[in-house]
DNA sequence: AACACGGGGCC
DNA sequence: GGCCCAGTGTT
C-alpha cells in the first residue's frame, strides 16, 4: 500500500511537467466546455477533437446556446468527428440541463450520469475534471495503465470488469484536489507513454515499479478474443456515407442522389429507415396519396 | 454479455 | 489490412 502511495507520487510529478495544454484544461474553461470535450473524446483521438472543440464552444459556449440551435446545424458542426449520435444526445444533453437543471450543470455523479450521452466514464470524468471532485475515471487508457502497471498484462480485459473498478477505486487519492488531478495523470501517462501500439517504458516515471515490464512484456493474453470491427460494406459505412451527403447538401436530396452514394439499394433502404429512426436524418414524402420510398427526399432534421 | 455505432491515421 | 482512439445505449 505504501507502494501505491509512492508511484502515484511519481505519476503526479511526471503529469506536472509533461501535462499536455489542452484548452479544456485551460483556467478559463467551463464545466459545460469539459463536457463537450468528453463527448468529442469518446472514441474520436485528441487531435482531431481540439479543433472541433474550440469552434464548437466559440459558437454555442453554454448549455443553453446549442439547446437552441437547430439539429441541422449542430450535425454540420460535428462534421466528420464519426458516430454522429453523440452530437445528437449531446443537444438532447443540453435541452435537458435547460429545462432540468436551469442551464447549470449539475455535479453529482448520479445526476450527470442521468443525462443523454452521459454514462460511467464521462460522468466520473466531469465530476473529476470541472469540478475537481474525487471520482473513479476509468477510461480505455487508465485500464491500460492499471493492467500493466499492476497485473503485468500487455491490455486489458476487453470487456470492463467489477475487479478492475475496484483496483481503480482502490487507486484514487482520498482527498478531492489530489484525487482529481491523479485522474487526469494516470490516463495522461497512458495517452502519452504508456500507449497500447508502441509504449515508450523508457520515458514512465514508474517503470522501475511495472510488472508487466519486469515481466518482459509479454503478449496480450486475450489477444485471440479481439475481434475487430468491419468496416468496408457495412452498415456503418452506408450510414456514413448518406451523413456525409446531407451534410454537404444545401436543401433537400432526392432518394436517386441518395441511391448514388451506396450500390446495395436494400441495404441502403435498411439504412435509411434506422437513421430516421435514429433522428440523424429526416424524410419528406412526396406529395401524394401514397408515399412512395423512390419520390421522397432526404435531409438533416432541423 | 454482446452488438451497433464513424472516421481517420499509424504500422 | 489490422488495430486503436478520454464510450454509450440497446438488446
Amino acid at each position: 500500500m505504501a507502494d501505491v502511495a509512492v508511484v502515484r507520487a511519481d505519476v503526479l510529478a511526471w503529469f506536472d511537467v509533461h501535462a499536455r495544454d489542452l484548452p479544456w484544461r485551460a483556467p478559463d474553461r467551463t464545466p459545460w466546455g469539459v463536457l463537450v470535450s468528453e463527448v468529442m473524446l469518446q472514441q474520436t483521438p485528441v487531435v482531431r477533437v481540439e479543433p472541433a472543440w474550440r469552434a464548437w464552444l466559440e459558437r454555442w459556449p453554454t448549455p443553453g446556446d446549442l439547446a437552441a440551435a437547430p439539429t441541422s446545424d449542430v450535425l454540420r458542426a460535428w462534421d466528420r468527428l464519426g458516430y454522429p449520435r453523440r452530437a445528437l444526445r449531446l443537444q438532447e444533453c443540453a435541452r435537458t440541463v435547460v429545462e432540468r437543471h436551469g442551464g447549470v450543470l449539475p455535479d453529482d455523479e448520479a445526476t450527470l450520469l442521468a443525462l443523454p450521452g452521459v454514462g460511467p466514464y464521462t460522468a466520473a470524468a466531469v465530476r473529476a475534471f470541472a469540478f475537481g471532485r474525487r471520482s473513479v475515471v476509468l477510461d480505455t487508457n487508465v485500464r491500460r495503465v492499471l493492467a500493466r502497471l499492476v497485473a503485468g498484462e500487455a491490455l486489458p480485459a476487453p470487456a470492463q470488469t467489477a475487479a478492475e473498478t475496484r483496483l481503480a477505486a482502490a487507486w484514487v487519492p482520498d482527498d478531492d484536489a489530489t484525487a482529481a488531478r491523479w485522474s487526469a495523470a494516470s490516463m495522461e501517462l497512458g495517452a502519452l507513454v504508456c500507449t497500447a501500439r508502441s509504449p515508450r517504458c523508457d520515458a514512465c516515471p514508474v517503470a522501475d515499479r511495472c510488472r508487466w515490464l519486469a515481466a518482459g512484456r509479454p503478449g496480450d493474453l486475450h489477444a485471440h478474443r479481439r475481434r475487430t470491427q468491419a468496416w468496408t460494406g457495412t452498415d456503418r459505412q452506408a450510414r456514413g456515407r448518406v451523413m456525409a451527403l446531407l451534410r454537404d447538401a444545401l436543401g433537400p436530396v432526392p432518394h436517386d442522389a441518395v441511391a448514388a452514394v451506396w450500390p446495395d439499394a436494400t441495404q441502403l433502404a435498411r439504412c435509411l429507415d434506422a437513421l430516421v429512426a435514429d433522428g440523424l436524418v429526416a424524410r419528406d414524402d412526396a406529395p401524394g396519396d401514397a408515399p412512395d420510398p423512390d419520390a421522397a427526399t432526404y435531409r438533416l432534421p432541423h
